[in-house]
DNA sequence: GTCTATACAGTGATAGAC
DNA sequence: GTCTATCACTGTATAGAC
């Protein structure tokens, strides 16, 4: 057994460092999220009990419920804490599309201002991003009802926002049309960040989204002319 | 517990009934396959123990190791049993493939030979396609290592043949490129195949995978296009 | 060849002694 | 807290019955 307890560690604490950009060093609250992202993200939701949770954090049991009011709270919370600057930085980049002399068209614009920052967190291995993805699609195979509300809670106003504008972009594709296409942008997105392993294996290593940029490039190359096609 | 022991029903016979296409009617091995299929695609494979298995299939516990080797050698029977004839079935497709009056673009051929017995089998609720369907993923975010192996052994020759087929179909593109609009290829398909609910969800009910045909010809649609980039 | 009963060695969890 | 005996359960191996 490798288990060996890990002994909580004593906190860094402030000896000579400057006040950090976060509030505070590490509270209850932000402890509860980051241990619990990763222990749902490795044995699935069902798979943590609240007593090996806390446990594992060095607090309390009861400050789940006094943070979260619930274990579905706590899930949703974490939703929230990676959901909620991924859908802003989408927002942003979305209102920022432009048409003008020197830049992309506005399709492929459009594109990227959604997957850019979905594969920037994904990228993103020390600030949890990657976690996340992986919590994401191991909720979805334990708890598919849970991983639906919480999906739809987060990521449907913005999905319907960019689809309102790609269709602008093609007014002469019927509304289907869009949400077909917009399926497969999701298609490429989400087996790009989930399963990068299985494209560097039929390509003896030579394709890997792991190359940030590469993948952004290809991908938006290949469901740009998919939108435009006949 | 909900076990109810399910003693073996006695075979069904040959009473009256002319000997069917298959030589026996439910052997052992057959029932284990079935009943295994059903068991990893609910709880995973590490989340069924042989016993319990057997005792649901009401077969003899070590008659798992005589048909199978080991539970490994099961599951791996268990893709075999699914992919042979699929992958039989892309590569007969794949061969009927030709250019001609009245018949769509190679590309477009060559495209639906790839998704169209893997949409088939999973739209094959009755024959079990769609359980092995969920087998497959569930069994990736819970062993990777091991799917990694089984989709690698099943998967690898055919998916070269078809790599290699549109690369001489677009000949002007480099490897890589044919690699990274193969991984979209995939992206599509497994989308499509493993979370129909997410589209169905954000058109309203409007575009439904389960609709074999228009999921087939909206997905060659897109994703040919998406080949003929640049 | 097919199937069965049973034995075996290894696991994580747990309860009680210290 | 820490060690240890025990337990329930796992996958696997084998000897023998039809």
């Amino acid at each position: 057994m490798t288990l060996a307890v890990r002994k909580r560690i004593a906190p860094p604490g402030r000896r000579g460092r400057p006040a950090a950009v976060e509030p505070e060093e590490e509270g209850t609250r932000e402890r509860i999220l980051t241990v619990a992202e990763r222990l749902f993200a490795e044995r699935g939701f069902n798979g943590v009990s609240l007593r090996t949770l806390t446990a594992e954090a060095g607090v309390n049991l009861a400050s789940v419920g006094y943070h979260f009011d619930s274990k579905e709270g706590l899930i949703a919370a974490i939703f929230d804490r990676r959901c909620r600057p991924m859908m802003q930085e989408r927002l942003r980049l979305l209102a920022a599309c432009a048409e003008g002399p020197g830049r992309p068209p506005m399709l492929e614009q459009i594109i990227e201002a959604f997957v850019l920052p979905a594969i920037s967190q994904t990228a993103d291995v020390a600030g949890g991003g990657a976690t996340f993805t992986r919590l994401r699609a191991v909720l979805r195979h334990e708890n598919s009802e849970l991983a639906r509300k919480l999906i739809a809670e987060n990521f449907d106003e913005t999905s319907a926002r960019f689809v309102d504008a790609l269709h602008r972009c093609l007014p002469r594709l019927s509304r289907d049309a869009i949400h077909w296409r917009f399926h497969f942008l999701l298609s490429a997105l989400y087996y790009t960040t989930i399963d990068p392993g299985r494209i560097r294996h039929l390509s003896g290593g030579r394709c890997d989204p792991a190359d940030t940029k590469v993948a952004v490039r290809e991908l938006v190359r290949f469901v740009a002319a998919g939108f435009r096609a006949d």
